[in-house]
DNA sequence: TACTGATTTTAACATTTGTAAAAGCGCGGG
DNA sequence: CCCGCGCTTTTACAAATGTTAAAATCAGTA
């Protein structure tokens, strides 16, 4: 469980009650069921979730096979970037994978909030910075690894996952079919 | 040529005439010949470089091989960002293609400017947005797309790329062998 | 315990792409 | 005008991964 005030404080400490507060009335908290799909391919995406508990996904489909582009585990953010940001549809699902409790924040809410409170565009710019971050590894785990490599790199970044997502997922999600991560693991 | 005071504008076009003199103070006008290296591999990278006149790009090493990561033309923003936002040395290269008009601001000089014009917190944002958003862009590029539309889309967002830059850049920016491209562009 | 459906592994084969090296092309300098 | 150098294409072969389908395993439950 890790709440969204603790994942803010540590971004930024020096936030006003007040801003803390208008944050906590636009932030709400919601209780997803597993196999929810928060969003469809096509759809505008108005919302990020912030995971306070639970786990969710970000896939696309290529050539009618799921692509898992991005989990969201505890203390992580998910959205469809490529529409929250622009407001334009989205190419991509965003589904929950275990019944999770999320702070669902809206677009128009974050704009108000950033006019009333100048003091989070701070917090704003710093947590896309991190997400724009973990894009970038995101991005590394393919530049400079084997298949192989990013596999095991993942389950060391998310020591849980096995447990918790089936194989075809991180399989499309380490960017090969799964036939060939299971011929990965067999080299063991 | 792209100045870099147009670009802010497009982005803020309420910032104070204070905050511009002091941007104006702080990014640096530098003229940089063709094929300068503005940042190896295990350096921090403490400077983002935004582009008014020119080319540059961002690449690593794979198997001693150069892969492209990121172009940078006109109006377009060129960094590190793995070491920027984080203080570590970076995995990346920054190298200059053509003589280039850039603009240099470091990241010191950025954290100044934050404290002393809050009102530029929403200028970072924007342009973090921006660069995030074109990085996802590029994850889509090969989400959705074969090697050979790939190639067909960067020659239709760079349509002078196949003047200024060589194909081995081009390919390896597409995520393929210089024989490779060579195959597809034979198919015509 | 045995059944059912979901998940994972295995197998056989096809295809794509990479590797290494040679050949071709184009342009500027001697 | 020709040579040489850098860039690009071509060729032949090897290796890795995908595709399709079947078999095996596992989890939950009747």
């Amino acid at each position: 469980m890790q709440s969204f005030f603790e994942y803010i404080d540590r971004l930024t400490p020096a936030l006003s009650k007040e801003a803390l507060a208008a944050i906590g009335e636009i932030a709400a908290r919601r209780t997803v069921p597993r196999r929810t799909l928060l969003l469809r391919a096509g759809e505008i995406c108005s919302n990020f979730y912030f995971i306070e508990k639970g786990l969710g996904r970000v896939f696309y489909y290529r050539n009618d096979q799921e692509v898992t582009a991005w989990f969201g585990f505890e203390g992580q953010v998910i959205s469809a970037i490529d529409s929250f940001f622009t407001g334009f549809p989205s190419e991509y699902w965003i589904e929950i994978l275990e019944e999770s409790e999320v702070r669902v924040v809206g677009n128009q809410d974050i704009e108000w909030l950033f006019r009333h409170y100048p003091e989070t565009e701070r917090l704003g710019r710093l947590m896309i910075t991190e997400n724009y971050l973990r894009l970038d590894e995101r991005m590394k785990l393919f530049a400079f690894h084997t298949a192989e490599q990013r596999y095991q790199l993942v389950l060391k970044q998310f020591p849980s996952i096995l447990q918790r997502v089936p194989l075809h997922m991180i399989a499309s999600y380490i960017g090969v079919t799964q036939v060939t991560l299971s011929r990965i693991r067999a080299e063991y």
